[in-house]
Formats: C-alpha cells, structure tokens, sequence
DNA sequence: TACCAGGTAAAAA
DNA sequence: TTTTTACATGGT
C-alpha cells in the first residue's frame, strides 16, 4: 500500500535524513534514498518506507506502508499524519531564513543546507525519554543504551523476513523491573526516572501529547520540571525534538555551547548567558538555527 | 589509565 | 542556602 504527501516547500527530505544515516537497520534508517522504520499506529505495528520522489522545490514523498495487521483507511490517515509530523513536511523554512539573512554564518548556511528541516520523535513520551538517556553521557555513548532500550522492551514484528523494533510505550516501560532497565546501561537513577514518567502515563496522571497544545515554552518548561529527574535542559531538548519547538534553545548544552563557539568565537568556548546573546538574533527558530550548526559541523568533521 | 561527555537529584557543608 | 558528589557507557 502507498501514499503520497505534498510537503511545504523548499524541503530536501534526503538532506534532512541524513542524521539517521548511522542508525539501526532493525529501528530506524537511512540509505540509499530510502527511509525505514516501524511505526505504532492506532496500535497496530506498521512499516514506513519513505523516499523522495519530487525535489527541494516541488517535494513530494512517497510511503510504502506494510504490516501483519490489516490498514484500515483511517490507519492510512493516522500513518499520513504521523509521517508529516516526523519529517516535520508543513513547516515554512522560508520564515527561518528571512530571520538569519543578515547572520552572516547562517545566511550561508541556509544555502549550503537549503531545504534542511529538523525532525521530530512519533511520540512526546519517546523524545522525553532519549533526553534522559543522554543526560550527561556522550552521545555515542547514550545512543547505544537507547538501543538496548528499544530492542528489549520495544515491540518487535516481522517483516518480509526482516525483523523491527518499535519503541516501547509507557506500559511496556512500566511494567519491568527496574533493575532490568538499569542493565540496558543507564544509572539506577536515570532508570528511575524513566519508569517513575511511564507510571504516572500509565496512571493518568501525566499526559505528554497534550503539550502540543501549549503555546507558551516557558510554561511548558515549568511543567515538565516538576517532574523528576527532567530539568531545563532535559525539558528544552524534549520540547524540540517532541513538540517542534523550534525556538526552544538549550544555551547550557555544552554541544550547543561548542557549535557557536566555533563557528561565532574563534572556537573561544563560551558560557551559556553568552550563547544566549548569540542567540537573541535569531528570533524565534533559536533552536532551528542552532540546529542548522550543529548539522553543519557533523558534515565538516567527517 | 584517567578523564570527559549535549545533567540531575541528593548529600554535605 | 550553596557547594559537592555519585552515577554508567563509549571514546580518546
């Protein structure tokens, strides 16, 4: 079964996949033009084969959907859905790069990375998780835990003989013991926290999707705060990559820190009130912008 | 080998 | 109230 969906152009879908170039055959990738992955819709296990099939300027993608489980019209529709919010397909660009056009490094790179646009988790619960996981460790270091997480507790399905893994929801979270979290690598703490938010979710009382419906960061900051074992950074990075909040802007990350240090300051490391300032002219997309650099900089190491 | 990496809560001062 | 410490993994 396939679908098609229009996306706000200038968009450049292969450009902006390629940060899933390294990831999972069995979780979600990249290459060769093509996306996978499986997604949970209406509860049912669903896999996504994505690709271009238009260009920067008149984009289109094409969805190649498959499961063991029989596509309901309205499971297409929810699959539609779903897909446009991960590739974030409606998003204007164009107000990002009138914003940057007199930011002589950003103007730049809204050439050289012309149609990038930043990609969002199916799920506010799976962003907020990640944002834990990577808590002080490096990256590469939290990636590896984030798999384990997925391929222990995650459902698994079968596809033309290939084997996926989605990631868990909350009852599947909840309902192992603690210390088998810790074991995917995580401090006993961090698996703490993971299962105490997938308690309250499953309790009723925490309801992650509604904060798409918040206007205000700073409200939705002070919410997730309450809460423990998430603080600014954890709640300003989940709200990025959960929620598309693009103005969302973690100043003390120390990755976002080291980015405009290098391509603002000389490579002179700065605090975060001082990529504050930096950041004041971008408006709105702060962390669109920051985004935009730290992709940049993955380019230019390799 | 030791130390740092896209922090946070809890203990100690 | 403010400062210091513990925590787990992967890379250097």
């Amino acid at each position: 079964m396939k679908i098609f969906i229009k996306a706000q152009s200038p968009y450049d879908f292969d450009l902006s996949c390629l940060v899933f170039s390294d990831g999972d055959d069995q979780i979600r990738k990249y290459a060769d033009g093509r996306f996978w992955q499986v997604l949970r819709v209406n509860d049912k296990l669903i896999q996504v084969t994505v690709e271009s099939v238009g260009n920067v300027l008149k984009p289109v993608l094409s969805v190649e959907l498959k499961s063991n489980d029989h596509i309901s019209d309205d499971d297409k529709l929810s699959t539609e859905i779903m897909i446009s919010n991960i590739f974030n397909t409606d998003f204007d660009l164009d107000s990002f790069y009138q914003q940057v056009k007199y930011d002589k490094v950003l103007s730049k790179l809204s050439k050289e990375l012309f149609g990038l646009k930043t990609p969002t988790t199916p799920t506010v619960f799976e962003a907020l998780v990640d944002s834990i996981v990577e808590q002080q460790i490096s990256l590469k270091a939290a990636h590896s835990i984030e798999r384990r997480i997925i391929k222990t507790f995650g459902s698994k399905t079968v596809v033309d003989e290939q084997i996926y893994f989605a990631f868990p929801k909350p009852e599947q979270l909840n309902n192992v013991p603690l210390h088998e979290i810790r074991e995917c690598g995580l401090t006993l703490r961090k698996a703490e926290y993971i299962k105490d938010i997938s308690k309250l979710i499953v309790t009723g009382k925490l309801d992650l999707e509604k904060f798409k419906r918040y206007k205000s960061i700073d409200d939705i900051i002070d919410e997730l705060s309450e809460i423990r074992g998430i603080g600014k950074w954890t709640a300003e990075l989940t709200i990025i990559r959960g929620l598309k909040g693009l103005d969302s802007f973690p100043a003390d990350d120390i990755g976002i820190r080291r980015v405009i240090s290098h391509y603002y300051c000389h490579d002179q490391m700065i605090s975060a009130d001082e990529a504050r300032e930096i950041a004041k002219r971008w408006g709105k997309w702060k962390g669109l912008a920051a985004y935009y650099l730290i992709i940049r900089e993955m380019s230019e190491v390799k």
